[in-house]
RNA sequence: GUGACCGUAGCUCAGCCGGUCAGAGCACCAGGUUGUGGCCCUGGGGGUCGGGGGUUCGAAUCCCCUCGGUCACCCCA
């Protein structure tokens, strides 16, 4: 085969895309159960937007993006969805909608880094905003429901590290700190810290350099020096967490890649996940309406990946539901009787919602109950020339081998009374 | 983007001090059972040995390049 798929790409296969589907449709329940409307934005984007929104000096931005021109326009494939989401409520005055907007989104998102496992170019993420409300409830509301959704899927050992980035009045009083500190001992930082010295001061904290970090036990740190209304902030938050029996752990370095965050900035990892160990991040980004140009609206939300979801679901040997059973099997033999199945399977599967198969390869009856067995059908309907011209056909039970001939136009509601049966056999009480 | 390791049927892998080395298990298809599944038995289809170049009488096996994957760095979901 020549073609295959390109670098950093995955096909999702039928028996994983049922995975993906679960995932998604909890997540979307649980969402939903907390008042939050789906977003769906496109994956094409001004580049500007996403340079302005994510940060100039980002990794994301400048070296990460999957850009594209198309005559005059500059465009890139969407590497997260805050600064779209952002737009789109700006675009749209979202904000005449009520005082606090929320929104989740579901899709896949792009950036150029070299793949490793949980991390690809095309990647997913499921995310939600809380546009409008500058209360730190609402920070801890994106927290506690990013740390719900991973609960949800049975995940323990969750790390949960949060930090305060300040605001626009103590971050870059803290900024100048860091660079005063740092600017002595610039020649023992690492290559990539003492490049950030001057663009982004505030990306050395979260340097893995052993070098660099002995460096930074000594810096300055950001909770010295925020603001009365910011440490204000950042202690209820805490509050709002405790009182959930959130457990968190505060981190003075953690910082994240995008420019955009301001007061709250939190991160969730799980050992299940190895290198790429970030099931999900976040925080409070209440300058980036305006950097775009829109009346100043605060924001917070969180990201997470799916990917990095199933792997850490797939380790932990999460159960995932089986695919469906089909009701009936029609095996046929002969061209009369496998019209009949083509025309009753196509009736059936309209009039009853019942899942019907039959052999669309002309194989032998041996062949077809093989597949019936394979595919898990529940019932059998053994049909050949004989059966038909007496509209009597033997039907047979996949699970307990028990036959029983049966009239074909009494089949239908044989059938259904039977599946109906075993299915209260199964779940005496029907609840979700 | 940097470094290391890896790349043989759909999947998991054996073969790799160059010369029946193109194989096994699983999966798939067919038959054993002239019309009855799951077990078993028999047979079959399927591979440019990731791709290209080189060394050699001869390369899956050695060398170079390239593509892809993995792991780490980096970064983050």
């Amino acid at each position: 085969m020549r073609f295959r798929t390109v670098k950093g790409t995955h096909d999702i296969l039928p028996e994983e895309a049922l995975r993906w589907r679960h995932v998604e449709e909890e997540i979307r329940r649980i969402l939903e159960l907390s008042g939050f409307a789906e977003i769906r934005t496109p994956i094409l984007e001004q580049l500007e937007l996403i340079a302005r929104g994510v940060g100039q000096t980002t990794d994301i931005v400048t070296k990460e993006m999957f850009a594209l021109e198309r005559g005059e326009d500059r465009l890139v494939l969407r590497p997260e969805m805050t600064a779209p989401v952002m737009r789109a409520y700006l675009q749209h005055g979202l904000y005449t909608q009520g005082a606090v907007m929320k929104l989740y989104y579901i899709g896949p998102m792009f950036r150029a880094e070299r793949p490793q496992r949980g991390r690809l170019r095309q990647f997913h993420q499921y995310g939600a905003e809380i546009l409008g409300s500058s209360d730190p409830l609402a920070d801890a509301e994106a927290i506690a429901l990013q740390m719900g959704i991973l609960e949800h899927f049975g995940l323990r050992q969750l790390r949960l590290r949060i930090n305060s980035l300040g605001d626009a009045t103590c971050r870059p009083r803290y900024r100048e700190a860091l660079q005063a500190y740092f600017r002595p001992l610039a020649e023992r930082l690492s290559p990539s810290s003492r490049e950030r010295l001057e663009k982004n001061p505030l990306r050395i904290l979260d340097s893995k350099d052993p070098q660099d970090q002995e460096l930074l036990a000594g810096a300055p740190r950001i909770t010295d020096f925020l603001t009365e209304a910011c440490r204000e902030h950042f202690e209820q938050v805490k509050t709002y967490l405790e009182e959930l029996g959130i457990p968190y752990e505060e981190d003075p370095f953690l910082v994240r890649g995008l420019d955009y965050y301001m007061h709250t900035a939190f991160e969730i990892t799980s050992p299940l996940l190895g290198a790429q160990d970030a099931l999900g991040g976040g925080g409070r980004y209440d300058g980036l309406a305006e950097e775009l140009g829109g009346r100043p609206t605060p924001g917070v939300g969180f990201a997470g990946g799916l990917e990095r979801l199933l792997i850490a679901l797939e380790t932990a040997g999460y159960r995932f539901p089986e695919p469906a059973r089909p009701d009936l099997y029609i095996a046929a033999l002969g061209p009369e009787a496998r019209r009949w199945a083509f025309v009753h399977a196509n009736r059936w599967r309209r009039r009853f919602s019942l899942q019907v198969e039959y052999d669309l390869a002309g194989r032998s009856l041996r062949s077809q109950l093989r597949e019936a067995d394979r595919i898990r059908a529940r019932f059998v309907l053994i049909l050949g020339e004989e059966e038909l011209s007496r509209g009597r056909a033997p039907l047979k039970a996949l699970d307990s081998g028990e036959q029983t001939l049966l009239s074909l136009d009494a089949l239908p509601d044989t059938l259904i009374a039977r599946i109906r049966r075993a299915e209260s056999e199964r779940s005496p009480t029907p609840s979700s």
